[in-house]
DNA sequence: AGTCAAAAATGACCGTGGTCAACATAAAAT
DNA sequence: ATTTTATGTTGACCACGGTCATTTTTGACT
C-alpha cells in the first residue's frame, strides 16, 4: 500500500494555505488574488490550481475552519438556557459572518453541498452548528409540539437573516443581538 | 429645459436589454456573456458599461422584473386563507428563484440594498413581497401576539431556506411545498 | 447652413481567475 | 544503476468582466 501524497505535496499546500494566511490578515479576504498568494508561496499559478479546484475552494477551507475555531469557542460555554444566552452564546460566529460581506457571500454560496456526493468544508460547519443547536434546545425550556431538529434549522434561518439585514444598507445601524433575540422568542417560546 | 437623454440612448439600452433576453431565452441566466450581448445588440464593449455599472445590474434589473411580474400575478389571485393556500399562491415566486443557481445567488446578493441611497431593483421587489405578505397575513387566522411585520419576515426567512435547501445536495430531491408548508405552520399557528 | 459644447459610442487595453500540454521529480519495478 | 510510472510543477495562454482616452453624434443657438 502506497503514499497516495508525497512530502512535496504537503509543503506546497501548506506554504499556499500560509501565504493566504498572510494576505488574508495584512488585506482581508475579499482582497486576496491568487497572484499574489503564489507569488508570496514562491510556486506557479497552475501550482494552486492542482491544489485547489478555484479560488473559492481555498476560501471554503479557509473560512470553514474560521467557523470551526467559533464553534469550538462556543461549545466550551456551559449550554444557554434561555434566548438572550443563546443569542450571546452565537457572538462569535455572528462576529465572523458579519467581518465582511464577501465572507458572508461565500458562505452563504457553500452552505448546502455544491455537487451530490461532495460537501464542502463549510456545509459540514453547518452541519456542526445543526448539531450544536439541536443539544442546547433540546432540554431547554421551549416548546415541543416540533421536532427540535426542526426548531434548530428555524434558529439558523433567523441567524442568517439576521446577518443579511445587517449588511443591508437600511438597517446597518441597529445591532445585531438585539435583532436576533426577539425572533428566536418568537420562534421558540410561542405563548403558553 | 432640455430633455436629459437622447433618443438614441433609450433605443440602445433596448437594444441591449432585447439582446441580453434573447441570450436568456436561449441559455438561461447563467451562460449570458457581455461580449455576446453587445455583439447582437451591435454596440461597442464599452457602451455596455455606459449603460449599466456592472453586469450583475443588468442581471438585477431583468431578474427584478421577472420578480415583479411574478408578485403581479401572485396578487391578482385571491388572498389565501390558511397555509395551504399560502404555500401554493407563492408558487410563482419559488419557481422563478429555483430555475437557476445562478438567479438564486443575484437574488441573494442585492436582497439588501448594495449601497446606502441606493436601493437596487431586486431589494426594491423584496419590499413589495413584504408588503403583500402583510396584507395576507395582517386580517388571517394566525397568532396574534407577534407584529405582523415580524411575522412577514419570518415567512420570508423560511422561504428563503427552503430555497436554499432545494439547491442543496442533500435535499434536492423533495418537493418545496411540502417542506415549507410545516415551517409555516409552526411559525405562524404555534399551538393554542 | 454653420458652430459648438454636451452626450454617447468606440475599441484597444487591463486585471484576474482558470486551463493545459510540456516538463521535472519522486518512488517502484527491473 | 536503470528504466518506468505516477505524481507534482510550470508558465504561456485563454476567457471574461471592466476601464478610459479618443472619436462620433446630437441638438441648441446663432
Amino acid at each position: 500500500m502506497k503514499q497516495p501524497v508525497q512530502q512535496r505535496t504537503l509543503k506546497t499546500r501548506a506554504r499556499l494555505l500560509a501565504a493566504a494566511e498572510q494576505v488574508i490578515a495584512a488585506q482581508g479576504f475579499e482582497a486576496l488574488r491568487v497572484d499574489q498568494v503564489v507569488a508570496i508561496a514562491g510556486v506557479a499559478k497552475g501550482t494552486f490550481f492542482a491544489h485547489f479546484t478555484d479560488k473559492d475552494a481555498l476560501m471554503a477551507q479557509l473560512i470553514g475552519s474560521r467557523i470551526n475555531t467559533a464553534l469550538d469557542t462556543i461549545e466550551e460555554q456551559p449550554t444557554p438556557k434561555d434566548v438572550d444566552e443563546i443569542v450571546q452564546a452565537l457572538a462569535p460566529l455572528m462576529a465572523l459572518m458579519t467581518c465582511e460581506r464577501y465572507v458572508f457571500d461565500v458562505i452563504l454560496r457553500h452552505s448546502g453541498a455544491a455537487m451530490a456526493e461532495e460537501i464542502g468544508p463549510i456545509a459540514e460547519t453547518f452541519g456542526r452548528f445543526q448539531t450544536v443547536l439541536e443539544g442546547w434546545l433540546k432540554d431547554g425550556p421551549v416548546r415541543r409540539d416540533v421536532p427540535v431538529a426542526m426548531l434548530a434549522e428555524g434558529v439558523g434561518a433567523f441567524f442568517i437573516q439576521v446577518i443579511a439585514l445587517h449588511f443591508c444598507a437600511l438597517h446597518s445601524d441597529v445591532d445585531m443581538p438585539a435583532r436576533l433575540a426577539p425572533w428566536l422568542r418568537a420562534w421558540l417560546l410561542p405563548p403558553a
